[in-house]
DNA sequence: TCGCCCTATATAAGG
DNA sequence: TATAGGGCGA
């Protein structure tokens, strides 16, 4: 039995004509061999601009890699005239992997094979004094550069409680994603930030930078491009360097990666027809929050006129029923370049939907369905929970730690992101670098040596007034009387350290000098003395920062790495269920998938919707997708009527994605007890099915998605789902009523407010909870 | 300067 | 509900 999917979009473009030479089959090298008509097709197109359309789970990462042995294998091109950029550094290390493994042996000289940041930071430290930096400049993480927009804040006398560097951080972030230098920055939306202060503050911002040879992520592109923009011999250079072009995950570049490749790779009527491949899935952009431009993968052909596109539609992961359930779902979204995924096999497990009474019932049906699955010989780790926001999380992990069910979670604060992590390396940075006064500032009071905030102005002060970085003006301010006489002494100390750090630098390994750090500055010593809980993991991490610090030559590399990579490598056996978001999922797969928390407000998430509208529905429509097409054969959808959310509970409908899946993919369940004491209504629904396909349900949707007349569903659907829609003056409830919870139990209403009472529980003490949730007790 | 308490706030997270 | 950061008293 064969499922095919007819995509209503599927017109956007015409079929390819099959004009490629066929290689001669005595001479076909093996590694072509097992690769379908399109996956070939792709593979062999090396001249010429290409988009490969990889559909979830059509072999995308197989073809990307074949095509890169196979130019390499055909001596079309040296391993150092291939740019083949990623995002993330699992991705380039997985490609050079498996390039390895297909030409035999490790591929050498590909040095620029990487993620776009560190392919950046490589043509900057080149080409640097272009950009009016050091080659040796240092690469500032977020925390950092919050700091530094702080001071600029205070510099400025701007409330930072009114406009919080956060903001400014992420308006300069966005600024510097769609190619923006201050001068460049629209008036418009300067003026959003400090009554238009935006713009100055970015100049100034950039100014602090170049002064203390940093730069942060955005400017790892941003000056890259201005690079290739304002000299036209580096670009030439590059050009002609690069030989074949690949980008993997077209559809997540924002508008600099767009920029700086259209000049690298010579599109848009530069009369160079360059050998450029785009690979991605516009289904699967899910990342337009953090400045992706999905246009860019959509207008691929207007830009590269003649390019060849290839849809890779046949799909080897998931089951009819899976794709059948995704593809109608993805239909619902205009605007798409159109795919028909198929495959091939039985149709498999429907689709289980199910509604849950709250997040807690959700975690415990999860657990028992994985047990379940477990006694049935399937391996934990073949299972994911997909979650949309993070705080979802804590309830699965209560219910596996109360079972001691293996879990584990995906994602989250990274390693080098930790706070003992960050300060270790802030030292290192400083040995390394000593006029790196980001670094210094972090680290001038940690551990506490009664160097406190008083001092530290006095220091900047002396610091500005010499032109020194902070070290040196340390070094300095020592012998004078400007700082109390603590103070002095402990900074004398500290500097007194640096500079013989700095010297024994030259002589020790650097793990060793890493440890005499850690030591000789009381790091080590203020966490042995922290009596928390935290305190003693924080140690193992500082000696995982050791030892991880051994596989490289020397600081200077490691600090590259930190600041470029920023996770670390684990190797994984244990079996264990694996729980992360649906942005960690984009990439994985596993044979079951469960995903919870699909509710209005929740996913598709009431923010998103808010802030960009159907653009952002969309988006997260194709979230929903892409956590739909990570299953193998199994998907399992629930969703709460009742979630606690920051500490008061909220009611919610079921996600109208539900409503989009195909009805035959679909099997339904309304949990027994669900409607608790109120007899009568379960026989109308004993099937979820039947509630949901039912005209009451169908026009409780209609009401809440058309946003104006927001009728009250009839009292079927007010019991069964809620709604947070009724009148608010409609309550029935008046403070001191007596009443009943089929949670909480009997309590006494304290407040009304709309339709949500403060209730006093006898038993569950003081809730919010929507009047329709409780009867009169 | 340190530490405690109070209050404001709350997606997703790559490099 | 949890946490982080600011304010204030010792």
């Amino acid at each position: 039995m064969t499922g095919h999917y007819q995509d209503p979009l599927d017109s956007a473009f015409g079929d390819e004509p099959e004009d490629h030479a066929p290689l001669m089959p005595a001479r076909e090298p093996p590694y072509l061999s097992g690769l379908n008509k399109e996956q070939r097709e792709a593979v062999e197109a090396t001249e010429g601009p290409v988009l490969v359309l990889a559909g979830a789970g059509t072999g995308k990462t197989r073809v990307l890699t074949t095509r890169l042995a196979h130019i390499l294998s055909t001596r079309k091109a040296w391993p150092g005239q291939i740019l083949a950029v990623t995002f993330t550094n699992k991705a380039a290390r997985e490609l050079k992997e498996r390039i390895g493994a297909l030409i035999g042996g490790v591929v050498e000289g590909m040095q620029w094979l990487g993620t776009f940041h560190s392919i950046g930071a490589r043509m900057l430290r080149r080409h640097a004094e272009l950009a009016g930096r050091k080659s040796n400049f240092t690469i500032i993480d977020t925390d950092d550069q919050l700091r530094l927009m702080k001071q600029l804040l205070q510099a400025e006398n701007i409330d930072d409680k009114r406009w919080p560097a956060r903001t400014l951080a992420s308006m300069i972030d966005g600024w510097k994603n769609r190619g923006l230098k201050p001068e460049d920055v629209p008036d418009g939306e300067a003026h959003a930030f400090a009554f238009g202060k935006g713009r100055s503050l970015y100049a100034a911002y950039q100014e602090r930078l170049r002064a203390l040879n940093a730069c942060d992520f955005g400017d790892l592109l941003l000056d890259v491009l201005t690079i290739l923009r304002e000299h036209p011999d580096v670009l030439a250079d590059y050009r002609d360097r690069f030989r074949y072009i690949l980008v993997d995950e077209y559809q997540d570049t924002n508008t600099v990666q767009y920029l700086w490749l259209k000049l690298l790779a010579g599109g848009g009527g530069s009369g160079v027809r360059s050998n450029v491949c785009v690979v991605g899935d516009d289904d699967q952009s899910i990342y337009g929050w953090r400045g992706a431009e999905i246009e860019n993968i959509l207008r691929f052909e207007r830009d590269f006129p003649g390019a060849k596109v290839i849809r890779l539609e046949r799909n080897y992961r998931s089951t009819p029923a899976i794709l059948g359930a995704a593809s109608g779902l993805i239909a619902a979204n205009k605007g798409r370049l159109g795919k028909t995924l198929w495959t091939e096999g039985e149709p498999g497990e429907k689709i289980a939907v199910k509604g849950v009474w709250d997040a807690e019932e959700e975690a415990r049906n999860v657990a028992s369905e994985a047990e379940n699955l477990h006694r049935q010989n399937h391996l934990y780790a073949q299972m994911a929970i997909l979650v949309r926001a993070s705080f979802q999380m804590r309830e699965f992990e209560d219910r596996f730690i109360s079972l001691g069910l293996p879990y584990k979670v995906i994602g989250g604060p990274r390693f080098y992101e930790r706070a003992e992590i960050r300060d270790a390396m802030a030292y290192f940075r400083l040995v390394a670098q000593g006029d790196d006064d980001l670094a210094f500032e972090r680290i001038i009071n940690k551990p506490k040596r009664g160097i406190g905030d008083a001092s530290v102005q006095v220091l900047h002060q002396f610091a500005r007034s010499m032109r020194m970085p902070l070290l040196a003006a340390a070094r300095d301010i020592v012998v004078t009387d400007e700082l109390p006489p603590k103070a002095k002494k402990a900074l004398g100390e500290l500097v007194g350290n640096f500079m013989r750090w700095a010297e024994v630098s030259r002589q020790i390994p650097h793990t060793e000098l890493a440890e005499m750090i850690l030591d000789e500055s009381g790091y080590t010593d203020m966490l042995k003395a922290d009596k928390s809980a935290e305190a003693p993991g924080r140690l193992d991490n500082l000696k995982e920062l050791v030892r991880s610090m051994e596989q490289f030559e020397s600081l200077a590399a490691f600090l590259e790495h930190v600041a470029l990579v920023m996770e670390i490598e684990q190797n994984e056996t244990e079996d264990r269920i694996n729980l992360m978001t649906l942005h960690a999922a984009k990439g994985l797969e596993f044979d079951t998938v469960f995903l919870p928390g699909w509710e209005e407000g929740l996913f598709p998430s009431q923010r998103t919707m808010d802030e960009n509208g159907v653009a952002g529905l969309e988006e997260e429509r194709r979230l929903a997708y892409v956590g739909l097409t990570r299953a193998k054969k199994r998907a399992f959808i629930s969703f709460a009527a009742n979630r606690r959310i920051h500490g008061s509970w909220q009611s919610a409908l079921p996600s109208r994605f539900i409503n989009e899946l195909p009805p035959e993919h679909v099997a339904a369940a309304i949990d027994e007890g669900f409607y608790g004491g109120n007899a009568g209504f379960r026989d109308n629904m004993d099937g979820f099915a039947s509630t949901y396909d039912s005209p009451g349900w169908k026009r409780a949707q209609a009401n809440k998605s058309s946003g104006y007349t927001r009728a009250r569903p009839p009292l079927i659907e007010a019991q069964a789902w809620s709604v947070q829609t009724s009148d608010p003056a409609a309550s029935q409830f008046g403070r001191g009523d007596r009443v009943f919870h089929q949670k909480f139990g009997y309590g006494l209403v304290r407040a009304v407010e709309g339709n949500k009472l403060t209730v006093d529980f006898d038993k569950a003490g003081e809730k919010k909870v929507i009047d329709q949730f409780v009867t009169r007790g």
